[in-house]
DNA sequence: GTCTATATTGAGATAGAC
DNA sequence: GTCTATCTCAATATAGAC
């Protein structure tokens, strides 16, 4: 009745380790280098050894990226308890983006190619929009009760635009990295008019003057 | 010395026809019907004779796509020869969209495959990228010069917003169809505050009262 | 649980006849 | 110019030994 657990403890650890390795295998390697070959050997293990613990490339691929956005969640804020300020957090993450162009590449073909209804991923990314434009949503509704974003916006739409916003730059980043992807949502921020957060709370009531709302545009690029 | 036009007047014609047909089967099966063995089939030719008019899969797809933009520049705007309302025939253009799911699928899978830069449509699609880009910049600076948007606002970043969006949105929406990718780019549009077109030239100074430029907001979703 | 070795599949490219 | 038939190649899935 193990089965009811799925794994065993060891079987665990090990699926832990082969996704670390994973992770950096895409990262430096590259789309191309992210064969389960290339990765096998870079775990130690043989391809059917390796693929044990995921059962297909399909669901290994899958377990990679959902284990990418594990760690990005800790790093840049967890859905559970959101961070003091989750809209630098998103736009960190975008800038972070920058960092690991395989795992840019990973994602982005993925997400286009698990589009339709049979492919074994289909589920998994239809999940994972939903979710991001829920988070967008909470987000921006905690914006708009803090008076940070003009209450006359819409968050539902807007996340939907975000998560758009960060799925396109990236394939325009991948085809010229001299694309600022962070600079790009900023300048989107500001175009929706967000405040930057106020100091926490100073005697002073600052950083919400009688300005209205609309501040200065963008200046890079 | 025919090598120099490349190609026979009997041959121009055959890759035309082989191109409409092949932009029907993609449209009507999808993506995964979009196997050159299928697209073969439908022209009635074997797939190397089919391809003996492309030279590969890749050339092919890549011309299917090109041959697609072809037709819609002539739908929905020629760039060297804009229409009145170039910006409503974006709009429209990802509004027809919603139509033809294998397209937009073979357009997001390519974009994305093709990123590396040894693939042999990278720089087709690199150019594209920028070919819009330069379109959107155009477009909306003559909007900026007609007052119809903020002057304060960049051409340049407003035009990668827009075709990340584009890109991002289908996206989203391949896997929801019930998004409505136009709605989106509408709302976006009142977002950075577009005002409709004014009304040819009628006497009263109308369409550009004193109410400044925020609008009301998007209805939808 | 893990390996080696093999099977299967699918696509695309190529050669040479008609 | 077009077809038939064949080849190569990569990649993943599977069978069965250790």
């Amino acid at each position: 009745m193990a089965a009811a657990r799925g794994l065993y403890a060891k079987g665990v650890v090990k699926r832990a380790e082969i996704l670390e390795t994973a992770l950096q295998v895409v990262a430096e390697e590259g789309y191309s280098g992210a064969t389960v070959k290339q990765i096998a050997d870079a775990v130690g293990l043989s391809q059917t050894g390796m693929l044990h613990y995921f059962g297909s490339k399909d669901a290994l691929f899958r377990e990679i990226l959902r284990r990418r956005d594990e760690i990005n969640y800790a790093s840049f804020g967890d859905p559970d308890h959101p961070p003091a300020e989750p809209i630098n957090h998103f736009v960190d993450l975008i800038r972070h983006n920058a960092m690991v162009p395989g795992l840019v590449q990973l994602y982005s073909r993925l997400s286009n190619e698990s589009a339709e209804p049979a492919h074994p991923s289909h589920d998994y990314f239809q999940e994972r929009y939903e979710l991001s434009r829920q988070i967008g949503r909470t987000v921006l509704e905690r914006l708009q009760a803090d008076d940070r974003i003009p209450p006359d916006l819409d968050p539902a739409q807007l996340a939907v635009l975000l998560a758009a916003l960060s799925d396109g730059l990236q394939t325009q980043w991948m085809y010229d990295q001299s694309l600022d992807m962070a600079a790009h949502i900023e300048y989107f921020l500001r175009l929706i008019g967000l405040q930057p957060e106020a100091s926490p709370p100073p005697a002073e009531s600052k950083g919400r003057s009688g300005d209205g709302r609309r501040r200065s545009r963008a200046p890079r690029r």
